[in-house]
Order: structure tokens, then sequence, then C-alpha cells
DNA sequence: CAAACCAATTTGGTAAACCAGTTTAAGAAG
DNA sequence: CTTCTTAAACTGGTTTACCAAATTGGTTTG
């Protein structure tokens, strides 16, 4: 996982412009599925960029799943159709950079999905470590502190309850974006934090009953707020 | 994304390891927000690594929000308490592999969202994009070939008029591996495609009425029998 | 004529060397 | 003793050089 999902940095459009190239390339020689492109080195000068620039731009794209790489072998265009090479590579230039309004919707959506799935497939040791984040989370907001990293780790253990890793996975990917937002834009204030334990106890009752619906009809009513925000905030 | 998102080699294992040492030093120094860690140099002599192996542990750290580098400064800790420090930590290194049910699961999900934010979104442009993508299916099923690229390019054309881009991330990220599967498991045979024609012309006539539940409704119907390979397959 | 073998070249991967800022600390000046 | 200067050591990032595996083309052998 080597692969940060997105470059934020300037070498950002050197990149996309050298992923651009080799989509040229690939059509300009009709490459198809189990063909081999060129070597790094030979890239490299065609394209006059450096060989670290081009092998990120090839680990970008193998990262998609549109290439796939072979040790001492070559670089060779994956089992996917030119149509859908082209649709994707033009779908991933265009990508724009994931703004705090569509983090929070992704957010939402995943968890009131992953609290349906907790409820239905939790085990008891998953219970347990809810629980237990649930508890750690209530005793610092009763103690007056900050408690946002035990709220986000309830919210984890609720994910990982919920036996869809690739959810799972989404859902570490895009917290930790979520945290830094959180607190720079001071979403949460105190006694939200309050009314968020009884929330929080109610998810899990529900979970701990293996009542999807309700599960989820809880995680809502503790979204509320968090909904608003999403859907208020300006475009 | 650098940032590979889940690495699948046998590099797997050591990188974890560097990962849970890094952890465990965090921990017995008492490493808060904002400290710094030690060089890249001195952890990959401590550990007994190359340089290369810690670098790598780093930047999946950093591709998680829990650690940022400064360049001819150092490695430092994010904004993170200890306890989310550790539990996010923990959760990496037990993340598993996503099995195929689970990405069929996600695909569902993220798709029923995109389907209606697509209706309440789009604009005109992307309307068009979807209707081309719509065309070039049917055509190429009318003619008796394989479709499953072009399937694939209409989903990804709503995704992008759902106008979430980090849906579409999503979605760009499980689509590779979809396809793969389908095509080795052949899900989809010939007269599947034929029905899948209406089914999506009904999807993309609910789009352009506008009408996000009709249009989440279609989409359940075009899923109906994922759905159901989805929910039978052994576990 | 075909198959098997071999050496040489090419490949992606990796470790080492290098670079340009940053940090640190020692030393000189006040 | 304090403060400013300065140079040396250290940092993450990048380029370069090297490596072992694998492909390739030619040659030999049955």
């Amino acid at each position: 996982m080597t692969t940060e999902i997105l470059p934020k940095n300037e070498n950002d459009s050197i990149q996309k412009e050298i992923i651009s190239k080799i989509r040229d390339y690939i059509n300009f020689k009709n490459l198809e599925p189990g063909d081999k492109l060129p070597s790094e080195r030979k890239l490299s000068e065609k394209f006059e960029v450096s060989r670290g620039n081009v092998r990120e731009a090839i680990q970008t794209l193998e990262f998609y799943g549109l290439l796939y790489s072979k040790p001492q072998s070559g670089t060779f265009v994956a089992d996917i159709g030119p149509v859908a090479m082209n649709g994707m590579i033009n779908d991933i230039l265009r990508l724009e950079e994931p703004d705090f309004k569509t983090l929070v919707e992704t957010r939402i959506l995943l968890e009131l999905k992953t609290v349906r799935l907790a409820a239905l497939r939790r085990t008891e040791e998953d219970l347990k470590e809810i629980e237990e984040a649930l508890e750690a989370y209530s005793e610092k907001v009763m103690q007056g502190e900050d408690a946002v990293q035990e709220d986000l780790l309830f919210h984890l253990a609720i994910a990982k309850a919920s036996g869809n890793s690739t959810i799972n996975t989404f859902m570490l990917t895009i917290t930790p974006e979520i945290i830094t937002n959180f607190t720079k834009y001071h979403v949460c204030d105190k006694n939200v934090a309050f009314t968020g334990i009884q929330e929080h106890r109610d998810v899990y009752e529900a979970i701990k009953n293996k009542d999807p619906q309700l599960a989820k009809e809880k995680m809502k009513v503790h979204f509320k707020m968090l909904y608003q925000y999403c859907y208020n905030i300006k475009d």
C-alpha cells in the first residue's frame, strides 16, 4: 500500500501528464491485455522525464489495476480491454481532490451500512471491544476532556465488527481526514459530547440485541447534526 | 496514494512488523502529537532493516494520517492522541485482504448511493456521457460480443455524475478487482447481458428525469442477481 | 529439422551515494 | 552571562549505480 491514494504535491501535474502519455502510447500501438510496455528506462527518455517519475506513474496505474509489473521482466497491460482502459484512465486524470463535504457524505453512507452489518454479524468478541470503546469514550467526556479519539475508535470498532474488510479499509482511509477537519472547524463541542454518550449507548444496545434496523435508526440520530452540517455547507 | 493501498507481496509481513515496532517505540517513549521520530537511518539500524523498508512503513502510516514528514527536517507524529494512534495502528495491522464477497457487497452499497446522487445532481454533460456509455454497451451486446468493459463504464459514468469525488475514488479502486473476478467466475453470461440493456436504460431514464427513488429501485433490480450471488456465496 | 542449451542483454527492484534545506551547538563578541 | 554568528552535522528526498532474475537470439546437439 504503498501508495498514497492521491498525490497532492505539485508532482501531481507531471505525473498526470506521464499517465496520459502512457495512455496515448497504449492507444497508438494498439496494445492489448498481456502486451508489454517499453522498459521504464526507455519510457523515461521517450517522455524526457526521470525514471523515478515513470515508476511513480506506473505504480499509480498498478494501484488501479490497469497495469502489472513482473520483476526482471517488464510492465504489462492488465486484463482490461482498450475501452475500459481509456475510460478509467480518463476518470483517474479527472479525479478531483476530495473535499470535506463529500468526505462526510461518504462517512455517513458507510457507517449506516457498517452499523447494520455489525448488528447482524457481530461476534461476542466484537461486542466486547465496542463496549470497551464506549466506556472509554464516556469516561473521557465525564471528566470534561476532549474525546474525539475515543469517539472515533467507537465507530471504528463497529466498522471492524461489520466483517466487511473493504468497507473497513475505506473507513480507515477517510477517518484521519475527518478528524483533522473536525478539530479544525470545531464541529463538535462540549454539550454535544454529553448527548453523544447516550446516542452511542443506544447504538451499542441495538448491536447487542442484533437489531439492524434499530441500530441504523440510532446511528441516524447520532449523525443528525452531522447530516445537517453536510447538506447546509456552502457549495 | 502512492501508495498502493494494500501490499499483497511477502514484503507485507516485514512492513507490518516495522509498523508494529514503530508503534511500540511511540508508546515506550510516550511520544505525543508533534514529537519527532528518530531519523529513517537510525530506525533502520535499530530495527535491523533497510532504510527503504522503513520509508515504506512510514509512508503507509502517513497515508492513514498518523505521521507526517517534513523534508530535510524529520518525521513527526500527527495531531492524533495516543489512544487513537494505538487503535488505528492495530486496526491497520489486522486488516484482512478484501475478499470477493465484501467487494461486491461494497460495490452494491456504493452504487445504490451514486445512482441516487446522480439523479439529484447530474448536469446535462453528465447525462450525455451516461447516454454514450449506454449506447456503447447496447451496441456491443447486440453484436453478440462481450461487453463487460462497456457495462463497467456505464456504472463509472454514473459514479462521476454523483459529484462525490470520494465515492468516485472508491469505485475506481474496487472496479478492476471486480472485473477480474467477474470474468474469472463468469458471473455474467449472454442472456443476462440482453436483459441488462433494458435495465441500464431504466436506470438512465430515471436519472434523466431526476427521480432518485426510482433510479435506486431500478439499480436494485439490475443488481438483483448480483445481490443473490453475494449472499449465497459460501462463507 | 527440431529441441535443448548457453551466453549476453534487458528487465524491474533495491541499496548506496548525493543533494539541498534544517537544526544544532559551539564559539566569538558584547 | 547573554546574544549573535557560523559552520558542522543531520534530515528526508532524489538521483545514480548495481543486482539478480528472466527473456532473447544464436549455437550446438541428438
